[in-house]
DNA sequence: CGGGGGTTTGAGTCCGTTCAAAATACGTGG
DNA sequence: CCACGTATTTTGAACGGACTCAAACCCCCG
């Protein structure tokens, strides 16, 4: 199915400054000191990715972690048929790779752009050296996983516990965050960077189902779907799905 | 339900030695060096549980962490109604409650004992200290964190995919490793650990439809169950379960 | 011997799936 | 810009796995 060239058509740009990137700061690299910061800059290597273009394949060697300065990434795994089911989204200022860094070198996902991204990559020596000049950065890596943990024993919870109209509805808030505009009559607009199929691995579910449960949703006025346009006309609805009981 | 003096009852022994500790050489701790240990020594408190009883409950502040000498606790996490569901198991010689130290400081989980244990607790500050001293204890916890996540994403997949038959077989597979016993004539017996309600509990499932499945198994000479005792007669026959497709 | 928790069985229902087909959106070349 | 082919999305009907509620059962213990 997908090229196994497509990655050989990113783009290596003049290098951005780390001292400047504005997400530097707010991700487990705000520890490090500037000489650190120096290192970084020297050796990162920063790409753009069309949609569709892999960052990295699953399966692959891990040698080093990534940084998204901009765009929206999609974390696949292959599942027991071979089918490559969406599990996350990872969004600029997000690291990633660095669960398969620390785990043993092999990528168990694959990362695709769905929005036009730069990513910048920093190789296993750098990481290594930054690690051990500075133990916060891996005290900091250490939490990012920890809660990466407690999100996904949240999601599996969920996943038994919670019908899959009401799941929809924890996406639906959960990519509100990112991607909806507010508007003065109270209502939500966005563009849902998922496909249908994109939705549906998500929620451990079919289209079809989707199909059915955007359906139900309009029916009851919660939102309003035409192809990945959402409409959320109360807010207060779409919580009231995710109510635990409202009976 | 639960009466909140049990972990009164826990019992502070003299502390064994962290030296001779057979569990400590292919943990985590493994990397510290002779100083280290003796600061291990020196600061861990250890108690002995009872079945039934908690190490820690969720919700209480996270002031360290934990290892198991001896014993199996039971990790439980409230779901949405408050019923404290079995998310997993935890064995001698494994370390707990680092997830939770690393997140933040809360328990996320309770860890009640399900048969009688001895467990070391190892406070914030000599974990501090000790992390401090050794960056390589902090790679370590790196390492499990991320090869728990991994579990966690993979469980996440197999709950969306798989039949509640299908997972029974896994988990069933998995005890085997720690409680089967081999027979001459290829057999394997074991006596679980577990409730059906904590079957239940993992597989995502309810008690009754894991009675059903029970009952699939041994009509289709998979495995005998009487009580919590079962006889797998040909392991191969188990292993057929998890096939992804035997059509 | 009489609880009482855990377990099993039964019947009925519902949610989500499957398979199949129709409708719609999308991209590409003419 | 339109026509066409393809992929995605939607709809429909039927099936099935797991759930719910309820009752019976069992085994362990006092």
């Amino acid at each position: 199915m997908a090229k196994s060239s497509e990655r050989a058509n990113s783009v290596v740009l003049a290098t951005p400054d780390c001292f400047s990137c504005q997400w530097r700061q707010r991700s487990e690299w705000c520890v490090l000191a500037r000489e650190d910061v120096q290192i970084l800059n020297e050796h990162k290597i920063t790409s753009t990715f069309e949609p569709g273009q892999h960052v990295f394949r699953q399966g692959e060697p891990c040698n080093g972690v990534y940084s998204i300065i901009s765009g929206t990434l999609a974390i696949r795994k292959a599942d027991v048929h071979g089918n490559a089911v969406l599990v996350r989204m990872r969004h600029e200022g997000e690291t990633l790779g660095y669960r398969d860094f620390f785990a043993g070198g092999v990528f168990t996902t694959s990362a695709e752009a769905l929005e036009p991204a730069r990513v910048c990559f920093i190789d296993k020596r750098s990481v290594r050296m930054l690690l051990d000049r500075n133990p916060a950065l891996g005290l900091g890596f250490l939490r990012r996983l920890a809660g990466d943990l407690q999100k996904a024993e949240d999601a599996l919870l969920m996943s038994s516990v919670l019908t899959t109209r009401t799941r929809m509805a924890h996406l639906l808030l959960a990519l509100k965050d990112r991607y909806a505009t507010a508007h003065d009559d109270g209502s939500l607009t966005m563009r849902l960077p998922l496909s249908r199929q994109d939705i549906a691995d998500i929620l451990g579910s079919r289209t079809e189902t989707v199909a059915r449960i955007i359906q139900g949703l309009e029916k009851d006025g919660v939102a309003r779907f035409s192809g990945r346009n959402v409409v959320v006309p109360d807010l207060d609805l779409l919580l009231d799905e995710i109510e635990p009981d409202a009976d």
